[in-house]
DNA sequence: TGCATTTATTGAACTAGTTCAAGCTTTTTT
DNA sequence: AAAAAAGCTTGAACTAGTTCAATAAATGCA
């Protein structure tokens, strides 16, 4: 098993020694999950917390008429898991479902637990790691007020090229707020305005 | 001094004891800012933590051609600060101001890792707090994607009664993301379908 | 108190994005 | 390899929300 993906980003946010960040890892366990899979299905308890070493997930809502909109993508280096409902441990709002042939790493509620009393630091890890995905979430928010649908599909596909080309249309419409049509108008306007 | 709202702030995240809730707030000073003034502008390095105990802010960004956007309002029990700029100490992206006459309790960069250090809990508390604050992030977004202007008026309203109230239509606009002339259209159809 | 400034309302013309429907392409399943 | 299912593209008609302009109302200030 490769944990040094699952490393890598630990040090992002706090230093550990290599012996801790072992330590850390030895709580993580790896699962396949296979295309079309859901990890997570909304009304369940999250009861893992999971880290994609390859493939790729979607993550997003149900609503009362059956629409679904895509939050975010979780590929390579992303974490995956209703964070209310894990903390919490109550019913999810959100469901995740692999969209290719996924490998994981995950550690479960007591495992977290557990983790935390026996290594604080990880606490300050996860804090620091929070601390930035608030930030990330109001950038993203401002985005969308501050930007029209070209705008945003542009900033999309130039901010993550990788996730852009291993998804379909209808996804992006889904991750960005508009109708699958209207992003095939936006294409069609980029490629005339190009050539 | 009054530290009861922030100790009740903090005790919705974790369970601390009185003795730890009051050493907790010493780390925190008062401070009163007058209607109008900013606590924070965009591009300044954010120095501090804010906790509103009287009054009302808001956190807004402002766009190359010099429109605002505001992201959220904070009036008491809200928390003020730039959270990227504040644990990075790199220039803010954001601007906070005071709209009406307003008191907080305001904890400073150094100050904040010393209370860290001195007290590891803190680091659970506020672990605990950013990750319910990207829980209400993630929602906020789904919001916006999944309801019109006229819905989300309506939650906003119905959410924050009590912020509708004391703040200009310009402002409910602003963070709706929609015009003010927008915002009174939607008015007027409320007031017509009810009477 | 009166003047200046900001804020709210309303309407008419406009635009970004939706909806629906049809035909075509690609992927999945058998 | 064929059939089925899902996804993509395009256009015409529509709607939610914007822009601009003018007027009225509220607020701040000297």
């Amino acid at each position: 098993m490769d944990y040094d993906l699952l490393k890598a980003n630990f040090s992002r946010y706090t230093e550990l020694t290599p012996a801790e960040l072992t330590q850390v890892c030895t709580y993580y366990q790896e699962r396949h999950i296979s295309k079309g899979e859901y990890v997570l299905r909304k009304g369940e308890v999250c009861r893992f917390e999971g880290f994609v070493v390859k493939g790729c997930f979607r993550v997003f809502t149900i609503d009362d008429q059956g629409n679904e909109r895509i939050l975010y993508f979780a590929a390579e280096d992303w974490w995956i898991m209703e964070i209310d409902s894990f903390i919490n441990q109550t019913a999810s709002e959100l469901s995740v479902q692999a969209i290719e042939e996924s490998t994981i790493l995950y550690i479960t509620y007591s495992a977290k637990q557990e983790l935390y009393n026996t290594l604080p630091k990880v606490e300050r890890l996860f804090r620091i790691m929070s601390q930035t995905a608030v930030a990330a979430w109001q950038r993203r928010l401002i985005r969308n007020h501050s930007m029209d649908a070209e705008q945003r599909y542009h900033h999309f596909i130039t901010a993550y090229p990788e996730i852009a080309r291993r998804i379909t249309n209808r996804h992006i419409a889904s991750y960005l707020g508009i109708t699958p049509e209207f992003v095939s108008k936006i294409r069609k306007r980029r490629l005339s305005n190009k050539g």
